[in-house]
DNA sequence: CCAAAAGTGTTATTGATACACCCATGC
DNA sequence: GCATGGGTGTATCAATAACACTTTTGG
């Protein structure tokens, strides 16, 4: 309890977010350019220090506003960093954050703030900052895991979509194509849908029912 | 970067472990009695401040290792709590792990260290100190959830074991009776396990084939 | 009438569940 | 010979996977 022993450490402690969307049928994430050093210039995830009696995950909700204008996203905590040397600097420790956007809600495809921001392809990111290649790694293991048996691919759409468009994501997280029917018969088999009633009649195409998700699960302990 | 912002906090680092054994059909969590505020008296997971260089996991190592005498389990992290509120006192940011250790490598049921720790019924545990019994009820979900889809179950076993023993962890670990023949079919369909030819005559009654766990699983995002 | 996406069922295969008796040993 | 846990197979049911054509709209 003692802060003064010589042998404990007492690292700064940051959030990184390692945000999602998918557009134009890709997985993206958002990166920003650092401005100072270390590894002044390259791409890194946005992140930042925990601030004065702020929680973790106000946290990584401030840094996702900050980025994107979004608050209400689906956020969840992903993993903790703590190697010794992961900073050249000080020791850093991190808690990352996972976040999923809709495409949609993504007024501006940068960012509100002087930094720079820009959405990349996750699986085929450029050489990041710190140790920022391996979080990103390990983000897009957990949504691929969870993408399997959750209902968090619901976080990538708005309000109201089209099945094929749901369908659309599981196909861009999973890097596989599914079948139209099964995954239909599947998808409403969870009942984690309904009809909203309303139709997108807005294609050269026959129009499509509108579905909402019901209610998110249970935060299971994953 | 700079500490001398008003506004950054600089929490305390610390790890605290989930230790979980099985025995005599029990989930049993290890846990200690605080010596000092806050909180003194009490039972608590234990843990301890992160040192200079040393990594999140080579700090729950060490205090495995303190607490039990085992170094080689299995070990994973949990969840990062980190709550403005969590010590009443100064900051502390707790990164958790669980680990699961075969109570027959527990050479003592205690400890080598002065601290007085004991073993708890993971389920029905005591009231702990901070909040700990929130991060507790956090690993045993996660126990329950990996126990289904992974071989986790393997960390709480000696080298050699009888399906029975293994039958018998899982039904803990579940709290539900699992069908033998069952069991055994699914189990030895995974590959997981090979006989070591070994047999296990020392009961009254017929003799058990010995099997063993052939290798972990290469880690998933989790 | 052509392009584009929406919508819809059946069959085969696979995996999960339910269920009961004989075997080998120690005492 | 009795108590104790070890060991084994089959039938049913549920979930998953494979597979192709018709419908509705805009242009």
């Amino acid at each position: 309890m003692n802060n003064t022993y010589y042998a404990y450490e007492m690292p700064g402690v940051t959030v990184d977010l390692v945000l999602f969307t998918v557009n134009q049928d890709q997985l993206q994430v958002l990166l920003t350019r650092r401005a100072e050093e270390p590894f002044a210039g390259q791409w890194a995830l946005p992140g930042g220090f925990l601030l004065k009696g702020e929680s973790l995950e106000d946290a990584a909700r401030r840094v996702m506003h900050d980025k994107t204008g979004v608050v209400d996203a689906y956020l969840e905590q992903l993993y903790t960093f703590g190697e010794p040397d992961r900073d050249p600097r000080n020791r850093i420790v991190t808690i990352t954050y996972f976040a999923l956007i809709p495409w949609q809600k993504l007024s501006r495809p940068g960012s509100r703030k002087v930094s720079e921001v820009s959405w990349f392809e996750a699986v085929r990111p450029p050489n990041l900052a710190f140790d920022h290649n391996r979080i990103l790694g390990y983000a897009v293991n957990r949504l691929r895991a969870k993408a399997g048996y959750s209902n968090i691919a619901f976080g990538l759409l708005p309000e109201a979509f089209r099945l094929t468009e749901l369908q659309r994501i599981y196909e861009v997280i999973l890097e596989q194509p599914l079948d139209k029917r099964n995954f239909r018969k599947r998808i409403l088999a969870t009942g984690w849908l309904t009809e909203t009633g309303a139709i997108d009649d807005s294609g050269a195409h026959r129009p499509a029912r509108l579905y909402r998700f019901i209610k998110r699960d249970v935060e299971f302990s994953d």
